[in-house]
RNA sequence: CGGAGCGUGGUGUAACGGCUAACAUACCUGUUUUGGGUACAGGUGACUCCGGGUUCGAAUCCCGGCGCUCCGACCA
């Protein structure tokens, strides 16, 4: 893409009315921009990254026989009711309105229910088992306070998986699978060395939820961190019992702040109970199906890695997230040689499938390597009269800083 | 929802209760410059968040509202 065609500018100064680095930085480089507190939209940049990120979770969603679906954001306050999460006094941050007729909604804040609900329709037996469901939705939480950026927002994208299965056995199996997809997702968008699986509450069905703990100061968890065996406890279950439990001593454990990434749960029969989604098993018996949760916030994803993957020039993506793999920055001379060189190499990388994004604006030097910096594009590549008389680009790797010379013919 | 702070051109800031609300940046014109936000000249742009009140006079003081941020509680 060129530059002079981006809608978006980038800004000198932070916007006075943001704290958190992840929003200062991303809105100062024309990722996201504030609509209220809790609600960002996502401009052409910061789009690129999160769909990367959401490319990441659909590919291990898939590998594990997820079926993508997309679920609706309105829901029915009767379904809510069965499973006595409608009242305010039980859920604390719903959205609601009303319709024309009066009837109330709500937007959903996650969707059990409604995916329990569906589920009636076409689970009957246990040849349909196991199954898993997930989708990408919009989030709605009337969060009393919004803050951090877009890593709490009031409406969010997150990824959402359910799994059904027979029962308890073969829920766990698909769980533990679960859990490794989740290691690779964290892994693949550039978190793996900082995130860690963390023991947090379960609930009726299971002693521990799994969380997925990135390190970081913006975080609003605190967490013991198992280095060598690179897990954690959350502080919020952390006691003698479960330490023994899990093989741990406590002088082992060094305490951190973390955001959580990612949580996985084991539902049991909590939702398909009351909601009645149940199968007949070989023998004929009508059976509650077995079901587990699993979810991670894209939007959040991002704002995490901004908060760990930054210096003081601006953001440093890695490469799998990047908006774009290449950022070309043409030193414009009096002649014009240059930029009719870069436009050149431009057309080219485009056609070889490379991402690029060709700073073609007529400004100083400074200011492309400073919005570059900004930005935060993994590879720099810089033309300008200098490199162009010996037909040589320069390469600048945006997270070692390492400068390479290489032959404009072999690009 | 408790506590604290803040709302001034697009952005970031300044202005004792008193001149035509200032400066930087961004933007537009022109010249200049071309490896780290170059330099100069000219120009556009603000009912000082909204509504009341005090005062001869309010960006400034008071009351109410709305919005934003931070701490806490709550939460993915």
């Amino acid at each position: 893409m060129r530059q002079t065609q981006l809608f978006t500018r980038t800004r000198r100064e932070a916007p006075k009315d943001e704290v958190a680095k992840n929003a200062e930085l991303l809105i100062r480089a024309g990722f996201i921009y504030k609509e209220m507190a809790g609600a960002y939209a996502y401009l052409p940049l910061g789009l690129r990254v999160l769909n990367k990120i959401v490319g990441i979770i659909r590919e291990e969603m898939n590998a594990l026989g997820g079926q993508e679906v997309l679920l609706t954001a309105l829901q029915n306050r009767q379904v809510w009711e069965t499973t006595n999460r409608w009242s305010d006094e039980v859920v604390n941050n719903w959205f609601k309105t009303k319709l024309k007729n009066g009837a109330e909604v709500g937007l959903a804040f996650t969707h059990e229910e409604a995916l329990t609900n569906l589920m009636r329709d076409y689970i009957r037996s246990f040849r349909d088992l196991p199954a898993a469901v997930y989708q990408f939705q919009t989030k709605f939480r009337n969060e009393e306070r919004a803050k951090s950026g877009i890593m709490r927002g009031r409406e969010f994208l997150m990824k959402d998986l359910y799994s059904f299965n027979v029962d308890e056995i073969t829920h766990q199996a698909f769980y533990d699978r679960a859990k490794q997809a989740y290691l690779r997702v964290f892994d693949r968008v550039g978190l793996g060395g900082e995130t860690y699986l963390t023991f947090a509450s379960g609930g009726s069905f299971s002693k521990y939820s799994h969380e997925f703990q990135t390190v970081s100061e913006a975080g609003e968890d605190l967490i013991y961190v198992h280095e060598a065996k690179r897990i954690a406890v959350n502080k919020e279950v952390l006691n003698d019992e479960v330490l023994a439990n899990l093989g741990l001593k406590r002088e082992e454990l060094v305490e951190k702040k973390s955001v959580e990434v990612g949580n996985i749960f084991t539902l049991g029969t909590r939702f398909s109970e009351p909601l009645g989604l149940s199968y007949k098993d070989a023998a004929g018996v009508s059976k509650p199906v077995f079901m587990g949760s699993y979810g991670i916030g894209p939007g959040r994803v991002m704002g995490t890695i901004v908060e760990t993957h930054t210096d003081d020039k601006g953001i440093v993506w890695p490469e799998s997230v990047a908006p774009f793999a290449v950022h070309l920055l043409a030193l414009f001379d009096e002649a014009g040689a240059v930029k009719a060189a870069a436009d050149t190499l431009y057309e080219n990388l485009t056609k070889q499938g490379i991402e690029v994004l060709y700073d073609d604006r007529d400004v100083g030097a400074g200011e492309k390597f400073g919005d570059a910096d900004l930005i935060g594009i993994p590879k720099r590549y810089v033309l300008s009269a200098k490199t162009l008389q010996k037909g040589e680009i320069e390469i600048k790797d945006r997270a070692t800083g390492v400068v390479t010379m290489k032959a404009l013919s072999d690009l």
